[in-house]
DNA sequence: AATGAATGAGCCTTCATTCAT
DNA sequence: CATGAATGAAGGCTCATTCAT
């Protein structure tokens, strides 16, 4: 519930989200220090100075957006981990929710990706280090399940395991195109099939030879 | 003997080291727009007017860095690719000397993986384009060559594939510490343990068994 | 309806106008280079950063100026010269509108006198050359008819006579006096007194023929 | 006899003398505030700060350049004033000399003519204010003497005369060469000659009188 | 005589933000 | 809702000058 909270400036008209939308999209391609709020009145066509009526700040747009963004993402989140589908279809599902969320919002994963870091210093998004914390803790109980339950390799260093998963599954709103070709779930399955074939522990195939 | 082009004042001295290191490292912390000729010249202490006797801008301490550390890293890879070690011996090879140059020039792989994409759009930084596409054709040769060789597996997507090392491999930096517990060549093991297992094409293991 | 192209931030205001007033004052007075955009402001009460809001920058400013001068001043030399009144009133004509105009504009006659020959080298201020060329032409054509039609004395050096009454006209900004006794029409009868008859008593030829 | 006073520094030193020709070669092309001392140490092929072994300032190179150029123009007036030639002789020989001093030093004459404007403000320079006014005095004389001798026309207006005159004459220097086909004395030639005639054609009187 | 490093002041410009209209 | 004018702080850069070596 929170449509109010300080600072709202009438958030839900939809003037606002083509702006909001619009700042991301610039926030996303130029950075968001590079971008100027000019930048983003003139993409709407309007002064820059027309844009505090919409919102307190640049800061506040951002957050906004990235606020939104990662609601969404750990909703769905919590959805997988609430199905109890065990370590491996987890993993899948995880994987491949994220590349949906690429999908569907590639400016504000875009902008997370390359902000969160030094946005994640002001103590108004605190809440990035707190998602950051949570993410961690959803992969790494994914990662050791599986590794309990014989799923995944018996000797990976889940540590560096999530990391390389984190990284890896992120970074391709570098290049993923939501207009392009590739599906996002046929790129996850892509993924996926480098990703599984490595960790996953290997099958006694002797025994089941003869 | 001065090799070098026009303003380049003076390149050579320990003092100018000194400050491309410290620029180096604040570009790689706050990002090269946040970072202001001022913060560099505090670290260094003397005053921002002064970094214009070793430096022509800004621009051009961050064009020497990332020119230094592209030459260094394309030369290693080239080396690398001349000793004809076979696909899969030359790929291990090229992601373990990517993580060494991690190991040894944190600020400058930080800097080229953050701020390339900006750069890369002004003319000064026209090479970052070269290099890119450089980099691509040394992985798609590797690939092609080792999925048509039988030692990666030969459903592999080249084209994907290529991304998905390229992003894995240098978003490292973003954690990778180099006075960590863990060696830039213990992780490109772990790494390529999991990368290689998931492509390296699976030996018959039924034959070999009885 | 606005006619103008880029970069030209609402042409038209007064308040643009007046510190356009300002800023060519200052420049006639100081020098272009010596002027600072502060010292303009501060003519009119506002900071330095607030004149942005109405010119892309200085050399903006100067150019507005000098483009405004001179299309009027063409403009008028123009009419002139399409009027067909021979060389010796056409030349008469000529220096008084030159005069007019420095009665109108002093400042921006004296900033195309003092600064022409340095803007002149960029870009922007190609014009400048142009128009140098245009006047050049006109003078030419003014002196090279009067000498033909025998107007003007026939042993006349016509480049050099171009020189002497285009520097000695516009020269004159420098001590002319706008509000002071002498009106430029006054200037103009006494100037042109000189130009054609020279200052030499005239010898009583009369008794000197026969 | 100037061989010593404050801030010297050892005048006298060929180089010091090649500097400050190249330094008034300069500020004549470029104008005194947009020459930088560095231009001049560059040009000299020497290090910024390497030119203050030579000279206090960049004003006392300016200060040096005029002071040295007037005394040498204002001691052939001397001399030409202490002859008695009468009236127009006199003016004759003055322009002259003035042409002549374009010739020889116009580096320096064109500075006193773009400069002397705004270095007069400053204590330094007061002596230029002091050098206008014998100016004024010595053409003062020469017109006056020549109207009430009859030489010169009754009707002229002595001010504005002399104003014409030293304008006209300095303002050469923007285009003379000294290198040229033409020379200094038949620049002045052709100069008194519509000076003292004018360019109207004479009308032949002979005809007009009987 | 000259270098090389630095100073300190100032320059033009940008930008997030405010606010009366 | 939006404009238009302005603020205030900062940013990259320049430049005359100093001084130890």
């Amino acid at each position: 519930m929170r449509e109010e909270g300080v600072n709202t400036k009438g958030r839900g008209s939809s003037r606002r989200a083509e702006l909001l939308s619009l700042a991301a999209k610039l926030f996303a391609e130029r950075g968001y220090v590079s971008t100027t709020v000019r930048d983003i009145a003139d993409a709407a066509g309007i002064l820059s100075g027309s844009l505090y009526h919409h919102f307190d700040s640049k800061e506040s747009m951002a957050d906004e957006l990235l606020t939104g963004f990662l609601d969404e993402l750990f909703g769905s989140y919590q959805e997988i981990m609430a199905a109890g589908l065990g370590p491996r279809k987890t993993l899948e599902a995880v994987v491949t929710a994220s590349f949906e969320a690429i999908d569907r919002r590639p400016a504000e994963v875009a902008i997370y990706q390359t902000e969160a870091k030094h946005l994640m210093q002001l103590p108004r998004f605190a809440y990035l280090t707190e998602r950051n914390a949570e993410f961690r803790g959803l992969w790494n109980a994914i990662l050791t399940d599986g590794v309990a339950e014989g799923a995944f390799r018996a000797d990976l260093d889940v540590e560096l395991t999530y990391r390389f998963i984190r990284d890896t599954v992120w970074v391709a709103v570098r290049w993923y195109n939501p207009d392009g070709a590739l599906s996002a779930d046929a790129v996850a399955e892509q993924y996926l099939g480098i990703l599984l074939e490595g960790i996953a522990a290997k099958r006694k195939r002797v025994r089941k030879d003869p």
